[in-house]
DNA sequence: AGAATTATTATGTCAGACATATTTTCTCTT
DNA sequence: AAGAGAAAATATGTCTGACATAATAATTCT
């Protein structure tokens, strides 16, 4: 179980009941311990606890009844478009489900966001947008200096959107471009060749163009989905390896 | 201020201080009460405005820091997604803009998902469609009784799609329904109208036709917001009147 | 005037107590 | 024996008061 060290802060203890709950330990309907046997657990007070579990019901994710208990909410009731719970999924079960799921609602949300980002967005949000690809350009091969004005792109396009349900959205994206770094460690250039792309979409918003907006969005998602699959499976044949290195070692 | 008569529950507590944010009385940035200035304002512990506070720090509304206060973070890390946040906001300020930006992300989601619902849903998940459809028929004219069934049928899809984004996204759907229930008082037939539609789209998804079942969709959006709009405006023009009569009174 | 130090203060955490609402158990009746 | 009703048990909900901690504001010294 994921008793720690010594002092947990009810955040990181939200994140990992959160993690529990996740993975299916404690699957729909369970009921978890009772808060003085997750207090003494974590060793915080029960006030620290409640706190934790205050900040999982704010998500959707369990719910308290007197006496009853804290129960785990039905998986239909979890907000997952919630940003932290995005990250908590990614570190703990960066499934190729997740990755393929993540990347089926980009497709369908990103090509028309950038359709009436094209039609409807301001000359700033267009100049917001073109800061963040000067960001990525200048960033050349690091990896780690092209991921945050990435972001910048992508976000920038939500927001010239004025659709508040639409720049909600940022936090999933946001959660699908570190899923994206952290697996372009097997192919440092792959983050790079999403650069012309990017160009092409920024083209088109200048250029007023819905249509072409969208198409050129539906490029890239093309793009940055077949460079996830194609991580993964890496990824997956490295990890392969190592089990069975592990496995002939063991025995 | 939104100081109640007696007892107030920590949800409560945090439904008050999100329509405050939400309706723009505490904007971006505003450092809100001290917590022992909330407690003795809403006639609470501070234990109780910590847990509420706890709620909207985890729907991404606030965040605290020691000594420099709790402050209301920027809007784009409030997650708009959220249904109870939906739900707030509905009942706080149900505007026109409002409407208009959750039609339009339903325009966006709704009818992809039911084209994978149709690719890739199995028959269980089609009869629990179908019978959602049934209840809806079965209604008749009654708003009430049609409303529940309403929801059912469309979340139905969602969860058909097998993908737990688009799931989570049913929370938007509810809160899009519920608007349209409000609204319906002053066309009770409206709901009943867009019968036929939803049979059409049962009727694409059970022919496994996905992009027919994404048109049959795109038709229902159509009418559904055809129907919010022509709704708000009667209702603009009723508060326009009732405003009219009003002033004649007070002079 | 500016840097370093000290005081202040609002959130963070703790401990223990009591309230409240269910569930569970027990008891009594039919 | 079965069922209704009363009593006990218990986990969450709430309150109080205290101290810890970190960021800010005020003060002192160079």
């Amino acid at each position: 179980m994921a008793k720690s060290s010594s002092k947990d802060s009810p955040q990181s203890i939200a994140r990992d009941v959160a993690r529990m709950i996740l993975t299916g330990v404690w699957r729909e309907g369970t009921i978890l311990p009772r808060e003085i046997e997750l207090a003494s657990r974590f060793d915080v007070s029960r006030a620290s606890i409640r706190e934790a579990l205050s900040l999982l019901k704010g998500k959707g994710l369990i719910a308290s009844k007197q006496k009853a208990g804290t129960h785990v909410r039905a998986r239909f009731d979890w907000n997952m478009l919630d940003e932290e719970l995005l990250n908590w999924t990614l570190s703990a079960l960066p499934t190729q489900e997740f990755a393929k799921q993540i990347m089926e609602v980009r497709r369908i949300v990103e090509p028309e966001a950038c359709a009436i980002c094209a039609a409807r967005g301001t000359d700033e949000d267009f100049a917001r947008i073109e800061r963040a690809y000067r960001g990525m350009d200048a960033a050349g091969m690091d990896r780690v200096a092209y991921a945050e004005p990435d972001l910048q792109f992508h976000r920038g396009i939500l927001i010239a959107t004025g659709n508040d349900f639409l720049i909600a959205f940022g936090a999933t994206v946001a959660a699908a471009l570190r899923m994206s770094f952290n697996l372009s460690s097997t192919n440092p250039g792959a983050p790079r060749k999403s650069l012309p792309y990017h160009r092409a979409v920024l083209d088109e918003i200048w250029a007023r163009n819905a249509d072409g907006a969208r198409q050129a969005m539906h490029k890239l998602m093309d793009l940055t989905e077949q460079n996830i699959v194609s991580a993964m499976s890496r990824q997956k044949k490295k990890d392969a390896e190592n089990e069975t290195i592990r496995t002939k070692r063991t025995r």
